[in-house]
RNA sequence: GGCGGCGUAGCUCAGUCGGUCAGAGCAGCGGAAUCAUAAUCCGCGUGUCAGAGGUUCGAGUCCUCUCGCCGCUACCA
């Protein structure tokens, strides 16, 4: 039993919630599911970073106070984590009290430690956004959103000396190749750090809406301090004992490339200031583009998956982004090939079998799932090795997040099963059976022998499902309890459980179990 | 400019330590079967593995160079 402690980064409430919100927020829930099964105590936070220019101005710019909009805003992002139904045991908000005390406590910790220190900033302000840009975000030496021409200005900060953590930073990332993942992000980390790091400014005399520098109140931290913080503090806050001790330091921290930097070099620099361990991995995710472009709202080409998800359910967006797209890589989606993958791989191939499996247990034996033919060992089956090779590469590729490669070795075990039920040909074998069973007569063993074929190959069927029920749970959690309750099987006591990992293991079907049939799991998608 | 990555079948992509690695899925064509959501299964690919050179008994797989894309290159979430 191990400890398992997961983070999404806390989204930015002055966006609207996008896919790539809803993916990162699948694949955390996907790791902490099958961390759950492996029956390691699983933590798993997400939330919003609620703080900063830009929240202030929008807030402005409604007439409200920059906490009453953040209210309002913050329920949409509770709803991605609802709608892809994720099992999140925390969400944050940077504007929670606790957070913002405990963001204070570590600051001045930092700074006790001498790493901060007050010096001037300067640079090109915009005084319509009271915010600096640097020359390469200026439009012809414009601001981008006002079109005014910045001014040259200067402002007391407190700064962060990042450069002290120049060496200890590099040797964390010698010392751990993994601990950016994949590997070409964790190049362009090291290499990052390796050009020289510069001290940061990590307080804003101009912005009000922001945490205050406790030994400064004329100063709010930087908005990305405060952020990268919740993972600490929310351990400290969230319901139940013990948190830290519990769960620090994070597995993982997943994100996108965007934020690469702030994760892979200040948190680690903050938390070596402050005395914390470090987190043990960053999994930096790609970006879902949409026909080759990355989504941008500018462009235009943003895919919507909130539409998607109300009207197909969670399950099928989480199978399809993460079957879809090579975790650790960008990849590209798209409405078609959602509707592709839904009709070919769920409703076809998963959605089908468990329909004809069912099917034929009604057919042919009256709902009951047979027994297995007497003489016959669970791992006398055909299929017994293939499973039993099946579970293992996956809990070994979850338990490195290759989140899509799992998906992928699994499917093969779906397909196999429809092969499987193609070689048995149970029609075929029922036919056998009944001019079997008509030559048998009362003999016991004749009638006996006349059964096992087709009990063989039924059993071995509902056997297969039961094991893709324990395996697919992180990915397709409604799915796999509907297959359950369709199977007879007990239903989890905790839905967002899941089937213990261990189940995953071929020959523990119950005895008696009496299929359900129902209305298709996943409906053809016609166009 | 520097660092990193990518360029493999019509499309989207796998290819871990160099030796059945020339593959999968989709699309297309042909066939079988009928338990099932007309759902399944089987068969069919002459691809210069971007190009050139090199190392090696042997290279998509290592080295060099060229071409074409992309990411990062500091405080904009």
């Amino acid at each position: 039993m191990g400890r398992f402690y997961i983070t999404t980064p806390i989204y930015y409430v002055n966006d609207v919630p996008h896919i790539g919100h809803a993916y990162t927020t699948s694949a955390a829930d996907v790791a902490a599911r099958f961390h759950r099964q492996l029956g390691d105590d699983v933590f798993f936070l997400t939330g919003t970073d609620e703080h900063g220019t830009k929240v202030e101005q929008a807030a402005a710019a409604r007439g409200l106070a920059p906490k009453e909009h953040v209210d309002e805003v913050v329920q949409k992002f509770k709803e991605v984590a609802q709608k892809v139904g994720a099992t999140n045991d925390f969400f944050i908000r940077t504007t929670d009290p606790e957070h913002e005390r405990f963001v204070q406590e570590l600051v001045q910790r930092c700074y006790d430690a001498g790493d901060i220190y007050k010096s001037s900033y300067s640079g090109l302000y915009c005084g319509a956004c009271e915010a600096y840009y640097t020359e390469e975000n200026l439009v012809d030496g414009l601001c981008p959103d006002h079109g005014t021409a910045p001014v040259h200005m200067e402002e007391e900060n407190y700064f962060f000396r990042l450069s002290a953590f120049q060496d200890r930073l590099t040797a964390l990332y010698r010392g751990d190749p993994d601990f950016v993942r994949p590997r070409h992000r964790y190049n362009e980390a090291l290499s990052f750090i390796e050009q020289g790091l510069e001290d940061i400014s990590i307080s804003r005399a101009t912005l009000k809406w922001g945490i205050s520098v406790p030994w400064d109140p004329s100063q709010v931290i930087y908005v990305w301090v405060d952020a990268l913080i919740n993972y600490l503090s929310a351990l400290h806050y969230a319901p139940g004992e013990d948190l830290m001790d519990r769960f620090w330091p994070p597995s993982y921290h997943l994100m996108a490339q965007d934020i690469l930097k702030f994760h892979g070099i200040i948190w680690p620099a903050l938390l070596m200031s402050a005395g914390y361990e470090l987190p043990e991995h960053l999994f930096v995710h790609g970006y879902l583009k949409l026909g080759g472009e990355k989504m941008s709202k500018t462009r235009g080409n943003v895919m919507d998956p909130f539409p998607l998800i109300e009207q197909y359910g969670a399950d099928p967006f989480r199978f399809y982004c993460l079957r879809e797209v090579s975790f650790g890589q960008d990849g590209m989606v798209s409405e078609e090939g959602f509707k592709s993958r839904y009709n070919t791989e769920l409703a076809n191939e998963l959605g089908n079998l468990v329909s004809r499996t069912t099917s034929m247990i009604s057919k042919y034996r009256g709902g009951a799932v047979p027994a297995p033919p007497a003489g016959r060992a669970a791992a006398d089956s055909p299929l017994a090795a293939e499973a039993a090779g099946m579970a293992d590469i996956a809990r070994g590729q979850l338990e490195e997040m290759e989140l899509s490669n799992a998906l992928d070795t699994i499917w093969v075990f779906v397909r196999r099963l429809n092969r499987y039920v193609e070689e048995q040909a149970p029609w075929k074998q029922a036919k056998e059976e009944a001019a079997a069973l008509a030559a048998a007569g009362d003999d016991p063993q004749r009638v006996a022998a006349a059964r096992a074929p087709l009990d063989g190959t039924l059993w071995d069927l509902a056997e297969g499902l039961r094991l893709l029920t324990v395996v697919l749970h992180p990915f397709i959690p409604a799915t796999t309890a509907s297959m359950r309750v369709r199977l007879g099987l007990e239903p989890e006591p905790d839905a967002s459980a899941g089937p213990a990992w261990s189940e995953a293991t071929w020959g523990l079907l119950p005895a008696g179990l009496v299929v359900a049939a129902g209305a298709p799991l996943f409906p053809r998608i016609e166009e």
